[in-house]
DNA sequence: CTGAAAGCGCTAACAC
DNA sequence: GTGTTAGCGCTTTCAG
């Protein structure tokens, strides 16, 4: 050994190269394969208890860390998942990729996010360099009803989730909030405030949400009694502002009669405020407004949107859990979790004026 | 060979296993070295361009990924780089995690996202394992003046941007907003209105941001004449609505007299409206509020926020740019950006009530 | 220009 | 219980 002393030597190690477990297993004076062992929890009981602490001590002597990288091409398992999510950038997002990341840190693994921009090229692209990475499951919230690449993958039997949305094919799993009875409690409060006619902008009906919420709509009223006319009913492209707009114009271009309206969600009921300022509409005495989701801020606006909850960090963390089940056991059965919903009581809704 | 067809072959490896290099090699009736060399752009000029082609198609037909694993393991290298943030929550963050991605991808990487909730502790520990993954550099969004686990970093040449924010030491590349001339913008806007007597909810001392914008809020005023008085300023210990909320009520509470307030943030700027709020103050006919990010949506806030804009998207983009220079080249100079910012004007200033 | 050979750091049969 | 061995898939010297 070139070393004069045994701190010159530990030092070589923590300080200038990164030690490996052959070098754990050389100060231990073992096999690297029993240093393996030892330092692995799980095989750790394979190993003499003396042994595996005398492992342990060079390891942490030598500032062992145990490169990921090596196991995962032994492996092929690499503790982390892929988040593929539209756009980080719309704050529906952030809370339920946090969500994710808090169900997967305790249980040792982590996130690999991505953003699709909704475009079926770069998503799949994007998931065949997840993959490539050996990523050990998938976390999808891009979902469309009509979706080759998630059945294709579900079809292979890779461990996936769906979070927000749902596909046709019932055999993939998905965490989403009860829309329906979201919608149902929406509806009832402004039937309790004494609207009538309450017209509906409909998300994307390509999403399971946009129709899901358009059919509780429906469905709500029929029950309550209420009148179901289609022509209360615009639908958008995208769940943006701009097409919430669009859609509420139309509504009121064609002369409509209605006092209250639901938005599929809060970016659409935003648009609908741009609307009604425009117009000069007082929100809520000419027109109750409310959203769907609690987005941050809609707290602030003004009126403060009344709305529905989804517990968006709740959908992650459960989300999480459901793919690491599947991550551990492929065979486990595919479940799906529905979470209630609240509604959030503000001020874009009262009473109809008279 | 077990297998009848040629195609059936190919099934075998496109379907059931994932092709490696070795596979694409003996289909082209080449060695593997030489298979590597063909298809990687960097060493693809020392091979036969006949055989080249030869590899390209056998990749092709097999479809062939290469194992970024593999690849890491052998070179050190990743392809990827850390994104280190206090929480993509703050809608602060999602903007410039979207620009550094835009930034990487072009290149060929992809980021890592970590939340270190501003804990040292956590901060360290997903530092450590973010370069246990061999990630090729960082991006970090979460620096204190005093920061040692940065100045480690960058002691080792270990390739580093800070985003937003800088540390004291010089020697650390940043990419920030010009805090400097957006506070001048945000005063002599407001000064030109006609106030006077102007208040400031500074942000965190232990923040670059926090304290230049005080110093340039100070230095402004002596500028432009204006009094410049400790009494007008009120400190925060985090960049939130509720101590942006606690420190106009402290200004409040102690009757100093002003027309107007500088937030640190809009965050800052969102706790001076609840106060105003509670306390049946209008503003901007009683007190105007300029706010500082422009963050999301707060052109919905009532009165809309006027605010200085940074660009979010470009300060991403830039680090990541930055970044990539010194993971190719670790000798590139220490450089840091400044990007021009801008006064977006809306209802929140107006003329003092005289 | 291409082949041969070694090895990145780790795990998992398989021996003993 | 622990050592031995082989190998995950790739790159990169070194020969020729």
């Amino acid at each position: 050994m070139r070393y004069a002393t045994r701190l010159q030597f530990l030092r070589y190690f923590v300080v200038v190269r990164t030690a490996t477990l052959r070098d754990v297993a050389r100060h231990a004076g073992v096999h690297p394969g029993t240093a393996s062992r030892a330092l692995n929890p799980r095989t750790r009981r394979l190993v003499n208890d003396e042994t595996a602490e005398r492992v342990r001590e060079a390891a942490e002597q030598l500032g062992y860390r145990p490169n990921p990288i090596a196991r995962s091409l032994k492996t092929s398992r690499s503790a982390s998942v892929g988040v593929v999510i539209p756009d980080i950038t719309n704050p529906l997002f952030p809370p339920i990729v946090r969500g994710v990341e808090d169900g997967l840190y305790p249980a040792g693994y982590s996130a690999w996010i991505v953003n699709t921009d909704n475009d079926a090229e770069r998503e799949s692209a994007l998931v065949s360099s997840l993959r490539s990475r050996q990523v050990d499951g998938l976390i999808v919230a891009t979902a469309r009803l009509q979706h080759p690449l998630i059945e294709e993958l579900a079809a292979e039997n890779f461990p996936l989730v769906l979070v927000n949305r749902r596909i046709e094919s019932p055999s993939v799993p998905a965490v989403t909030g009860d829309d329906a009875r979201g919608v149902a409690l929406a509806i009832r409060h402004l039937a309790e405030l004494g609207h009538e006619r309450i017209a509906h902008v409909a998300g994307p009906p390509w999403t399971s949400t946009g129709r899901g919420r358009h059919r509780a709509y429906r469905e709500t009223l029929q029950e309550l009694g209420l009148p179901v006319d289609p022509g209360l009913v615009a639908g958008c492209e995208a769940w943006s502002e701009q097409e919430g707009a669009r859609a509420l114009s139309r509504l009121l271009a064609k002369k409509a009669r209605f006092t209250a309206v639901l938005a599929g969600n809060d970016l659409l009921a935003l648009g609908c405020y741009d609307v009604l300022n425009e117009r000069g509409l007082d929100c809520p005495a000419d027109m109750s407004v409310v959203g769907f989701n609690d987005m941050a801020f809609v707290d602030k606006l003004r009126p403060p949107l009344t709305t529905v909850r989804i517990p968006h960090h709740q959908i992650g963390a459960e989300a999480a859990r459901l793919l690491l089940d599947r991550v551990e056991n492929r065979d486990t059965p595919v479940k799906s979790i529905l979470l209630p919903l609240t509604l959030v009581e503000r001020q874009s809704a009262a009473p109809p004026a008279r």
